[in-house]
DNA sequence: CCCACCCATGGAAGCGCTTCCACCACAAGG
DNA sequence: CCTTGTGGTGGAAGCGCTTCCATGGGTGGG
């Protein structure tokens, strides 16, 4: 049990101002340190603060300052579902303990493709604080107004078109099939994420130049970053080129599907075939061989995004996060 | 591209009073439909607002209204990584969802065992609107006061100790056990969650009642909900109790470290040891062989809490959620 | 010794919304 | 015809905070 007289009002600013003798005005500048103060009053302040439990009012805050009480974690795909990926959850949890630091909340919206409106509309709610955009389409970006492009800042596997920070998938995507080369792998397949994201074109890109650098046939088939279509992707490589002997994936689940299929039709991994994926989630460790992959540090970016976007830290070109190799049994 | 007037300045509800043509306290009284108003102010109003692209601004509200603009998931555990853990991830993920959908943000915030004062202090945050409890213990609901409880909701692997939504944990470790008794084993330890946490206990309950019943020895080691305890609890297990012909362990995660332990240490799964996992997580179904588990439905639980405190509910018994068997080949 | 300057301070005006209250017109009952 | 309602409406007072502005008491230079 906690000493609380049950019955009080909670302590607002004035109470704080009054228990310090001060007016409310310093009170407020003690405590935000915005404006001058005198030592002395400061440490009063914050005593009276802290004795009376003061915790101050966040939406009464936003009102003054006109700056919004949460980010909002906004997700570009074709269908609702993509805010169930883990990717996303990792991105949200990363954004949300950065927020919670600051007293600020966080919500996630889908961004349809087919409505690149709903960005500039999410642009003009005040009650945004900032914005962490995670694959959005070049329409959505170019529908946010003008006057509202300062709240913004971006983060992801998604674009470059505006400040951003992201994991060089194109420099891992080049390691992966270089390691795989030096293995002696000679067959390369690639099962990417959705054609239309950025981040895939540029993994793609950096496929097809590493495979004719290293003289190795280029063997692309689109994924969805899903397990399930991880499988049918390997099936459909298989079954296209028998002679392939190394999948590298866009992402650990697809790979950790893609290595699944490939033991059930009986094909030895790696004996036969070697696989890779990328972002090391926890589960690469977890299977059966374990997958080689490549790092994602998604905390690392969801909270440098999160970070940029509540210090509105004026927008600077796109940040590249390095992803290291992991290597395992499956490669 | 969206057409914007570029330098305008977002609407507020004193500008659709004016388009509409009516005083400010009336065009609340209509949009919100609290208090009278006519059906032609009405529906002049909310032309008015549609017309000019009017959004609410949620702080301000929430300062009148004297309502948090936020709900917060709170997550008891002994250090801060509770917060990485990925059920609390899926909690999350399916709060913001719901939230996002009545307009309100998200943050989450790590109750520390050792500190029963801070979920007393959350809940006198007036900027917060609900609190979604994650194993919160029972000396933090202690310390919420009196005036706050009304502002509470819980959920989870948690307590009962409040109106809360949770899975029927204990009768899945029943169905488990009998299944794998069943299934012709004799000796099936179980790995648990936490022992501070009331689900942990209530699940270990079930499982030496069921073990009584069958009468097989009861054998159960600690765990955390983690893949790397997981491994060593299974080594911990087979060295102890070296006939052990089952494990079972309390989160999926965890039954996956003890898979992967024992296919390292050349043991059969599941012809030596059957392994049993709890959650169905994605990667159950990944893992080499498929991992036999019990369902537990947390995005329908979270969504249920987070509706509940957003709605402000009355306080109902707890409600318990069915799990269900999901047979793989691990067991 | 006085004036200019500066830093710390308090008064007060909002931020955009809700809601209490007084008000008005009109309808119905005496 | 006057009283007593009644439902719709507008005025205005906040909600708790920040911040502009004016004020005062100090310091240093002339």
């Amino acid at each position: 049990m906690v000493a609380h007289p049950s019955r009080r009002r909670e302590a607002t600013l004035e109470d704080v101002a009054r228990e310090a003798g001060v007016s409310v005005a310093t009170a407020s500048r003690a405590l935000t340190g915005r404006g001058p103060a005198s030592n002395a009053t400061r440490t009063r302040v914050a005593a009276a603060a802290r004795e009376l439990g003061y915790v101050p009012h966040a939406a009464a805050r936003a009102l003054a300052t006109r700056s919004g009480t949460h980010v909002v974690v906004a997700v570009g795909g074709h269908t609702a579902h993509v805010l169930d990926d883990p990717y996303v959850a990792r991105v949200l949890t990363a954004t949300a303990r950065t927020a919670a630091a600051r007293d600020v909340g966080v919500s996630v919206r889908w961004l349809p493709l087919h409505d690149p409106g709903e960005l500039g509309r999410l642009a003009e709610d005040r009650g945004i604080g900032g914005i962490v955009l995670v694959n959005p389409t070049r329409p959505a970006l170019a529908a946010v107004p003008r006057a509202a492009r300062g709240r913004i800042a971006a983060i992801g596997i998604g674009t470059r078109d505006v400040p951003s920070f992201d994991v060089d998938n194109g420099a891992a995507a080049t390691r992966l099939v270089e390691h795989l080369v030096a293995g002696g792998r000679r067959r390369v397949a690639m099962i990417t994420g959705p054609l239309w994201l950025p981040c895939t074109r540029r993994a793609l890109a950096a496929y097809h130049r590493a495979a004719a650098e290293s003289a190795i046939p280029p063997r692309a088939v689109p994924g969805d970053f899903t397990a399930a279509r991880g499988g049918s992707a390997a099936a459909e490589i298989m079954a296209r080129w028998p002679d392939t002997d190394a999948i590298f994936a866009l992402g650990d689940l697809s790979a950790l599907g893609a290595l699944g299929a490939l033991r059930r039709a009986g094909v030895d991994v790696p004996g036969d075939v070697a696989v890779a994926g990328f972002d090391d989630i926890d589960f690469a460790a977890l299977s059966d061989p374990g997958l080689t992959t490549t790092t994602n540090p998604v905390e690392a970016i969801a909270t440098g995004a999160a970070t940029a976007v509540l210090d509105r830290r004026a927008p600077g070109p796109p940040t590249l996060y390095p992803s290291t190799l992991v290597l395992r049994d499956s490669a």
